[in-house]
RNA sequence: GCGUUCAUAGCUCAGUUGGAUAGAGCAACAGCCUUCUAAGCUGUGGGUCGCAGGUUCGAAUCCUGCUGGACGCACCA
């Protein structure tokens, strides 16, 4: 937060105190400060009718006065920040002292480089955000790509802030549709192995569509499936360890983890894969390996796209732990059995939560209580983030009702220790973040669309743009390639800047909108890189730092007292007034931050960032820096870094691709 | 049927959590590159904030009802 503002709060807070004997935190006293709608109004404003609350129950015109009163007589040091305070209606208007404000700023800016806008918790916690989760049996397609860039957004937002994250990958290894896979490998006889080894993920897919398509005919299909499932699970079960000691090999080292996510040394073959179909642990083996391929084609996929998990953990590892957790709840009477299912009958809501299946298996439900419980134990941590879309709103609600239950509840008959211990404290640290669907997502051919085929599609579309060629017919005419739009590239350049500008475009696609509304996709949005996009933010950085080489540089950053001098910008100068502005929207970035992280809502920073692009824009245009006096250039220079710090801090907030140039 | 959620310009979306005159971007039209990157900028047109009530000094924002869409609702995840 800005000096400024600082003041104000250090005003508000003494003339509530003075006057009404009342003590307001400063959290309290910030949200009376607004910013009036209009620049003519002033720059902060405190609206008379929010005092009421706070004992000044007169007529909002005397309240006014007497709040302005109170700072021209008993606050002098309002005097040092602001020229000039007035009364409009009901509110109090502060109009700061321009000059310095920007001096100020800039000054913040430059000091705190890759820190600004960071402003630390009271105590540091320990966050757990648990997004992407792609599923083994299904492509890795647009709808995972927005909990994948949200998730590791919210990541970049936390941990800026100074709270301790641990990023979780959470595979769908497991459940009924792993016996349809099963069931589908084994029985078409037909299987391109070599393709298999090629690209695992899509010829997954490939079995997975055929086997739905002929389970909607052949209803002994589902019943198969559903066998394998079991069988699977019993053999999982087979290895099963003591939770404890299960926890303990955790804890003890990373190589443990690192053991389970290696490719295990299966090879299947057309000549022996009956053999393996033939038993339950071949089954077992044959599942091992589409999940070990699967996960090293996802980590290429996220190494694309520059994203990066602490922990990749699978349904499967809960699994191992669903079945005795079913038990505690079904003993100490929290759970029921019904229909030959068992289900926890919950508060507040008429519809019971399933865990098990009639046949013993475990759910998806039953899987997440383990894996909440687990991560307990081994993190402690004070907030968990589930980063997944609103279609399982009721999933998580049913989730969180049961650790409800749990806590009303601490001494349930239990002999697990793990259990005991932490199941009730896991109550209140669960939020679910949800988001939501993409509507109309189908390629140009009328098929889901695979991530890296999206991502592609962009790349080759700025490729299209660098090279000066335009697809349509009409434009290419008017569009002769020019030198000036693009310097002369090495192809190797072209490629690279054509990536991450496809990638800024994709990612920032899906983090400018807030995330609960739906979004109707169309390829002509996702594709342009004009106006409120990636590519535009990215631009604006490269053209920044284009700008301030041409000016020769940034010189040195000046120290304390000599720096007063050296970042003023008069109020004279033709470009002072959008200067102001300029300073002005980079002054909120801290709160906007803070804003992003209440509400679990990374687009607050894309709005943001897109005004402060759009204010820059507007500057660089209607003012020329070139062949001025080095003493009009050297406090804009500051001024240009301290933008492009703030570019550049929002953009690595939003796992956009930074470019020098482009 | 029940639950969740959404409805703002032709399209895609903001709207400081109830405050001053509802804003951007696309698209359309008219302009701006021998001069700092035109992936940019300037201007014009475009609104009954789904509809109807209510709450109060004040509503796009809160409450109720209605209409319309999306999603979910017992052995998928």
């Amino acid at each position: 937060m800005d000096a400024f503002k600082e003041n104000l709060i250090s005003l508000i807070t003494s003339f509530i105190r003075e006057k009404n004997k009342q003590d307001i935190d400063r959290e309290e006293a910030e949200k009376l400060i607004k910013t009036p709608p209009d620049a003519s109004y002033g720059d902060y404003s405190v609206a008379s009718y929010y005092l009421a609350k706070y004992g000044f129950k007169g007529k909002t015109g005397d309240v006014a006065s007497e709040f302005l009163n109170y700072a021209q007589t008993n606050f002098e040091q309002i005097k040092d920040f602001f020229s000039k305070i007035e009364i409009k209606g009901p509110y109090v208007n502060f109009f700061v002292h321009k000059e310095k404000f920007i001096r100020v700023i800039v000054e913040d800016v430059l000091k705190h480089d890759n820190d600004y806008g960071r402003s630390l918790p009271r105590k540091p916690e320990k966050v757990i955000i648990d997004f992407s989760s792609p599923n083994i049996a299904k492509p890795f397609g647009v709808g995972h790509l927005r909990s994948t860039v949200i998730g590791m957004s919210l990541a970049n937002i936390y941990e800026f802030c100074g709270y301790n994250v641990l990023k979780i990958n959470y595979l769908g290894d497991f459940g009924t549709q792993f016996g349809k896979l099963i069931t589908a490998f084994c029985r078409y006889g037909d299987i391109d192995f070599h393709e298999f080894e090629k690209d695992p993920i899509k010829a997954l897919y490939g079995l997975y569509v055929r086997i739905h398509k002929e389970a909607q005919t052949d209803l002994s299909l589902e019943e198969d499936a559903r066998l394998n499932f079991k069988r699977l699970e019993e053999n999982i079960l087979k290895y099963r360890r003591a939770l404890e000691k299960h926890l303990e090999n955790l804890q003890n080292s990373a190589n443990i983890q690192k053991k389970e996510d290696e490719c295990p040394d299966i090879k299947i073959t057309a000549e022996n894969k009956s053999a393996f179909c033939g038993t339950g642990t071949g089954q077992y083996d044959i599942w091992r390996l589409f999940r070990s391929l699967s996960i090293e084609e996802f980590k290429r996929i996220y190494n694309l796209i520059g994203i990066s998990f602490d922990v990749y953990e699978g349904e499967s590892q809960s699994a191992e732990f669903a079945n005795e957790v079913v038990e505690i709840l079904y003993k100490s009477g929290l759970a029921a059995e019904s229909e030959g299912a068992i289900i926890v009958p919950l508060k507040d809501m008429k519809t019971p939560a399933l865990i098990a299946k009639s046949d013993g298996t475990s759910l998806y439900l039953s899987r997440d209580i383990v894996t909440a419980v687990l991560r307990m134990a081994k993190y402690n941590y004070d907030k968990m983030i589930y980063v997944v879309g609103s279609e399982q709103s009721l999933h998580f609600n049913q989730l969180f009702n049961i650790f409800d239950i749990l806590r009303d509840n601490k001494d349930i008959p239990n002999n697990n220790p793990i259990f005991q211990k932490y199941a009730s404290s896991v109550s209140g640290r669960l939020v679910h973040v949800k988001f939501g669907r993409i509507i109309g997502m189908s390629t140009r051919k009328g098929n889901l669309v695979f991530l890296e085929d999206y991502i592609d599609e962009a790349k080759a579309k700025a490729m299209e743009k660098i090279a000066g060629i335009a697809k349509d017919d009409k434009l290419s005419l008017e569009m002769p390639p020019t030198a000036k739009v693009n310097p002369s590239y090495e192809q190797k350049e072209i490629e690279d800047i054509a990536l991450k500008v496809g990638l800024g475009a994709v990612i920032f696609n899906d983090l400018k909108t807030r995330r609960n509304t739906d979004v109707n996709f169309n390829w002509d949005n996702v594709l342009s890189f004009e106006g409120q996009t990636g590519p535009y933010l990215q631009y604006t950085a490269a053209r920044i730092g284009s700008l301030i080489d041409k000016l020769g540089g940034l010189p040195e950053k000046p120290a304390g007292a000599e720096s007063e001098g050296v970042y003023r910008i008069r109020r004279e100068d033709e470009d002072f007034s959008d200067i102001y502005n300029i300073a002005k929207q980079i002054s909120l970035f801290g709160d906007n931050i803070q804003g992003a992280l209440n509400l679990n809502e990374p687009s607050v920073i894309s709005s943001y960032i897109l005004e402060l692009a759009s204010l820059f824009n507007k500057y660089y245009q209607n003012y020329r820096l070139l062949g001025r006096d080095y003493e009009y250039i050297k406090p804009r220079l500051y001024l240009l870094a301290a933008i492009k710090i703030v570019l550049i801090n929002a953009l690595k907030l939003l796992c956009i691709p930074i470019l020098e140039r482009m």
